[in-house]
Order: C-alpha cells, then sequence, then structure tokens
DNA sequence: CTATATGCAAAAAGTTTGCATCTCC
DNA sequence: GGAGATGCAAACTTTTTGCATATAG
C-alpha cells in the first residue's frame, strides 16, 4: 500500500482549519478508531513536510505542529489564537522588506519566517 | 546576592552576539570556569525572559534560544546561520502589512513573529 | 534564623530509533 | 522472498521539578 497510514495523517491534517500536533493528530486517529501508532504519525509527518506537502513550525512551548497547505507556493499565516483556524497569507510587502533589511546589512542567501496571530472575527465576538 | 547567577547569565549572554540555547549558555559559562548548574541556567533564563530583558525563540528542532536586546522597542532580528551575528531590524513595513492583512481577514489583537535568516557578508566570503 | 538561590538527580514531554512483524508485489 | 510500512518499547534531548544544602541579610 505503501502509504496507507500516511493518508490517514494526510487526511486528518487535511480535515482540519488549524495547525496539529503530531500528539493530537495521533489521538484524533486513534479517537477515530484507528490503530495507528505515534510512531507512525511522526513517520507520516515526516515524510509529508519532506515533500512540502506540510507546513511545521513549533510552538512557544517546543511543540511541532503541522498544518496542510493549499498552496505550494511561499506563504505566510495568519493563525487564531483562540480556535487554531488558519488563513494562507502572501506577503509581497515582507518579502521585499526582507530582501531589502538583510542586502542592507550584506547578508545573502536570505530565508525568512513570519507568523502572524490574533483572535478572529468569530472568537472575538464569542470572548466579547 | 539575589541574583549573583542570575547575572553570570545576563553576562553571558551580553556579551556573544547571537541566539544562544540554555545549554549553549550552561557550557560557556563552565568552561569559563563558573560552577553553576544546568538548572540554574534554566531558571535564570526564565527570570530573565519575563521581566523582558532577553529575547527568546525557537530554533526548528525545538531548542529555545536566547538573546539579550538593546532595545525595549520591538523589532525584528537578522541573524546569520553560519556565525549567528545577529542585527536588530525594525520592520514598520512589515508591522503594518502585520496589521492590515489580519484586519482584512476580521482578526484583531494581532501579534507577529518574524525572523530573517541569512548569510553574512563575512561568511559569505570565507564560504566563498 | 528565615527566605531565597543553587545544584544534583530524577522526572516529564516530545520526538526518534531499534527491531521484529506484517503486507504488498 | 524482498522491500517498505508499522507498532511497541526503549533511547534521547531538552526542560522542569523535588529536595537538601548553602548563602544573604
Amino acid at each position: 500500500m505503501t502509504t496507507t497510514r500516511r493518508n490517514a495523517v494526510r487526511e486528518a491534517l487535511a480535515s482540519c482549519e488549524g495547525f496539529r500536533s503530531a500528539q493530537d493528530i495521533y489521538a484524533d486517529l486513534r479517537a477515530d478508531g484507528s490503530k495507528i501508532g505515534l510512531t507512525t504519525v511522526y513517520r507520516a509527518l515526516q515524510a509529508l513536510s519532506d515533500s512540502g506537502e506540510v507546513d511545521v513550525l513549533r510552538t512557544a512551548d517546543g511543540e511541532a505542529v503541522y498544518r496542510a497547505c493549499r498552496s505550494e507556493e511561499h506563504h505566510h499565516h495568519l493563525v487564531c489564537r483562540a480556535c487554531g483556524r488558519t488563513v494562507e497569507v502572501e506577503g509581497p510587502a515582507v518579502e521585499s522588506w526582507a530582501d531589502a533589511i538583510a542586502t542592507e546589512h550584506g547578508f545573502v542567501n536570505i530565508t525568512h519566517t513570519v507568523e502572524v496571530f490574533g483572535t478572529c472575527a468569530g472568537c472575538a465576538r464569542a470572548a466579547g
């Protein structure tokens, strides 16, 4: 099958809005009746991120969280800190800013990470 | 003393250019003859980051790295991936971009993280 | 003397690896 | 039968906690 389990992981990821940790996905899959092992979840996630199918980033407390990305292109994320809902956004302004300041300081071979956190409309309303 | 060791940590951080992990600082201090313990380094780092004296961020492999910041104001970092040298940069363009796209998507209470990585002039030359 | 700081060792938490088993071809 | 996929348990890494000792005031 080559990717039976990997597909389960991919789907678990695809069926949710925001970022999920490996442990979350594992719990989801198990709760769903799957007999998948934590190891396999990690391995699937590694494979998926290697092939660029999912995005990985770290939470403030060191947990790795993953997300299935819609687009293959370079983009950033706008994440609701309350519900985890994620919006993929493009930031040409950021790209050029990063390039500019890097060049200005003599840096080459630039890469950057940009994550924006906030409370989405729904959660803001719910929270008052 | 209240902060004898904490000061050692603060200084270790102040005397270097880039981000350092707790383990790095611990190693530095020990190499320097200090009898400080890893635990204390972590506790000092926590205290320092609580009081806003140092910046914390995570490397891709989940290690927390710390840095003594010059300015108290909001700023971002341009880090050399070869030598670790760090430049603090301001990004008004990024701030407004983040605000704009967040607002556009109905998000409020925005915060963001931006880190730019590259190879500095010196390292680029050294590397060819 | 009392409160805080410190250090060592053990405990957690998350992630990875070793190894035997199972499935597909 | 052979290669890759899978699961369990053990190993690892980083960070935190428990507890006894040392130090400041």
